[in-house]
DNA sequence: ACCTGAACACCGTTCAAGT
DNA sequence: ACCTGAACACCGTTCAAGT
């Protein structure tokens, strides 16, 4: 035993880190164990620890690629033409698409249990705020006359919106409704604010 | 040992209820083992299984407390007066308060570990539709022109809004902010909305 | 009948021991 | 240097054994 040398560092991280997505997007976190992992991949648990410091780390880094998938598919709608509300509501609805089509591991982005005490790391915090630099910028063509800040304000409250009406949604919270009302359930909450934005600036 | 019968059974589950209560307010619920609440009331482990089939039937009973709080909690506004939109805003401050006052109890309403598997009790639902029942009524009262789904979608849709205000400010997912921050960022969401809601009707 | 506490299963983490 | 697996700590849950 020991000394297999078959995978370097490199490689073997690369398959925790699949296997690790894999457990998640089919059966969330709560499903994700240090002996599960490593025995998908053909290692036993002392290995995963020569990789990572501990399960949070491998965590962390797991919530760091959910979040580029969902800016990528936040990339996807079209802010080049001149209708920046459309946009917003395409945005919204890329959201909840990709919390329903990947509920676990979307939900994971929000799991208290998985929030490090001393807060979240720099690149973290940076990849949120690059995702949330688009909505604003969205905001600020919408109403030219808004100062910097009123649009930050403003892109926050829709968009904690947006995320709460996945969250209730989706986790059943309010009561068992299709994926049709939640995307009304949606547009209503958008639709509504953007008219009173457009309306009150 | 064995056979003290200081306690009525009922005597000991309200320890328990407390402990438990106490436990989740100062820690939130990671905190909260079946050894520490028996160490607590000076009972040992045994003695919590001849009360509670499991520690998730004990989470289950302490929600129904935690939503019967945040239901007094809302049920102080008033609704009397022929203002059916303030109330909707005193409302939303009253939760985004209860919120952030009872943070942890708060949080457990809505962990994702602890939603079980066979659904929500019914009388925990309908806790729930009791509480919403007052939003849905104020809808009514602002656009008695809006059929009786339309208000209820509408209310669905403010108050998914509001939970999500809270759920992102509070866990500080968005960013570090203040809690007057917080609060303008609710209010600019639902006067937004309302003002869309009134003027669409 | 009421209560104890040893015991089991499970899981994160460590580390002495192998090659 | 790389990897194993026994071992420890922790925790939910069970149950034989005490009074």
């Amino acid at each position: 035993m020991a000394r297999r040398s078959e995978h370097t560092q490199a490689e073997i991280k690369g398959m925790i880190l699949n296997a690790a997505e894999s457990i998640v997007a089919k059966e969330g976190v709560q499903a994700l164990k240090v002996r599960t992992i490593t025995a998908d991949i053909g290692y036993t648990v002392g290995t995963f620890y020569m990789i990572y410091g501990g399960l949070n780390a491998l965590i962390q880094e797991l919530k760091g690629r959910i979040l580029d998938d969902l800016a990528a598919e936040l990339q996807g709608v079209n802010v080049d033409d001149d209708d920046p509300e459309q946009a917003v509501i395409d945005s919204a609805r890329r959201y909840l698409m990709f919390a329903n089509q990947h509920y676990h591991r979307w939900r994971l982005l929000f799991d208290p249990q998985q929030t490090d005490k001393d807060g979240l790391p720099d690149w973290y915090q940076q990849k949120v705020d690059v995702l949330f630099a688009n909505i604003e910028c969205l905001f600020q063509r919408m109403t030219p006359e808004a100062t910097e800040e009123q649009a930050r304000q403003g892109a926050r409250a829709l968009w904690s919106g947006v995320h709460g009406v996945c969250v209730l949604s989706l986790t059943g919270s309010l009561d068992a409704v299709g994926i049709n009302t939640i995307e009304q359930t949606l547009d209503l909450l958008v639709q509504n604010f953007l008219y009173g934005w457009r309306h009150r600036h």
